[in-house]
DNA sequence: CAGTGGTCTAGACCACCAC
DNA sequence: TGGTGGTCTAGACCACTGC
């Protein structure tokens, strides 16, 4: 299948001459595309693919870089390298709060009205010492001691969001349910609400930054790739900072979404 | 400087052995955070680099690789690899829609709170299509007739946002002022007051992607950069869609902002 | 023109996976 | 054990920058 020279559809109009590993990256997405490759199947071999487009495995494996970096493909080492099944999810922030009182918690509620299925893992729950950041977000002094909650969240029986809750030491002390391991997500508010700091104003800041290898781990990603770090503060009623919580999700998977105003809704 | 292997500051405790290439971008990243390189320095040259860990230069290559997708430095082709000031900008959607009657826009004023200074470019207005997706949301049947307001906007003289605005063409041709190039940003949200359309409800989705290399250009970025995509669509009170916004922010640096609920603001 | 990064190759060794 | 991807090298040519 050696061709000497890359076909292309037609001469690019305008745009520069692109390199050898980025024209192919493109061919190889629009098999992805069309089904040429579709998802769950194998990519054929950087050997193979090397010897298909005339190019080095050393070519190839900077075109499937590309492609992993964006999503497209999850390698497996030693194994060989499969097109990702990529169904967007959609992240409703206020939703998310609106159904906090909800027994299945909002992740479920959410994910039920698309079909999906959901489940949350807890990883770890304890006492620990706030990071600097949780800390100030929190309104106490440094390494103050918190109770952590650390979560994975699955849908469709795949993790696709990690998330850190922290709440101050002297409120969560008196709520042995907080440190049971089946309060579903939003479920820590109403046991905020029993205790009085029932939740009714929150903040986000979200950022983007290359997942580290201990997340792409725990996410099933491949470590190259971005993703969505939202720090969710919630304040009661009074303006105190009742629980900080850090989620952590695949850029390539997930949309966010925040509505506001008066009107009405427009989904 | 040759050290034959590479000096780590301890054994890793009991992490994988990393790459070659990836403890390199961490002594590099280092050397940037402890200012040995700073903002605004020139790295040295990857043949100099590559002697000082005597590695070859395509593993430095790899390396810096993974520092311009982070969004530390900056490569320019034939000239050398600079390190970035990466100023932390916050966009603060609410603020954005309270401020939208402010004479400067609300882009300007909440720089101006930092000590930024910033203005707009209009790129380009005019009658066009409606791109599938800004028809879908305006309600509008495929590449129906809008008016397209193309912006960059800068911070501290540099480009730091792109911006198109779709509004339907049969709200907006009865208004000239929305084709003047001194509309600031939140100025058409009140000449869509004046002709009856006040905004009052918004919804916004965000997703991650890379720039595309026109991006890259617009932005000043390496290309393999991670930018937000902020689909904004502002609503009147009936509940009519009047105006799509694509927003395109460099990743690495803009932190994004929500708030909402009936407490106190926190910040 | 010299220096810089962009890209490519051929060959090599290794870690990992599935059989 | 054989196939897969991860990584590395030495050398090369090119495009672009700035003097």
């Amino acid at each position: 299948m050696s061709t000497g020279t890359l076909k292309l559809p037609a001469p690019v109009s305008i745009e520069a001459p692109r390199s050898r590993y980025s024209q192919i990256a493109d061919v190889i997405r629009r098999r992805i595309d069309d089904a040429t490759y579709p998802p769950g199947s194998q990519l054929p071999s950087e050997e193979q693919l090397a010897a298909e487009f005339d190019v080095s495995r050393v070519t190839i494996n900077k075109a499937v870089w590309s492609l992993r970096a964006a999503g497209f493909v999850r390698v497996r080492r030693g194994a060989g390298t499969v097109v990702r099944a990529t169904p967007q999810i959609v992240r409703d922030a206020r939703r998310w709060h609106e159904q906090r009182y909800d027994a299945t918690g909002a992740g479920q509620l959410q994910a039920s009205r698309l079909g999906l299925t959901a489940h949350t893992q807890y990883v770890w729950i304890g006492r620990a010492s706030a990071p600097p950041q949780v800390a100030r977000l929190l309104r106490l002094p440094p390494a103050a001691p918190v109770l952590e909650r650390q979560q994975r969240l699955f849908t469709n029986d795949k993790p696709t969001q990690l998330a850190e809750s922290y709440l101050p030491w002297s409120i969560a002390k008196d709520c042995p349910a907080l440190f049971e391991h089946d309060a579903g997500p939003g479920r820590s508010d109403a046991r905020l609400a029993d205790l009085g700091y029932e939740p009714s104003h929150f903040a986000e800041d979200i950022k983007v930054r290359a997942a580290t290898d201990l997340e792409a781990r725990a996410l099933d990603l491949d470590s190259p790739q971005p993703v969505f770090e939202i720090l969710r503060t919630a304040f009661s009623a009074d303006g105190t900072p009742v629980e900080v919580t850090l989620h952590v999700l695949p850029g390539s998977t997930w949309t966010l979404h925040y509505e506001w105003g008066d009107g009405e809704s427009s989904r």
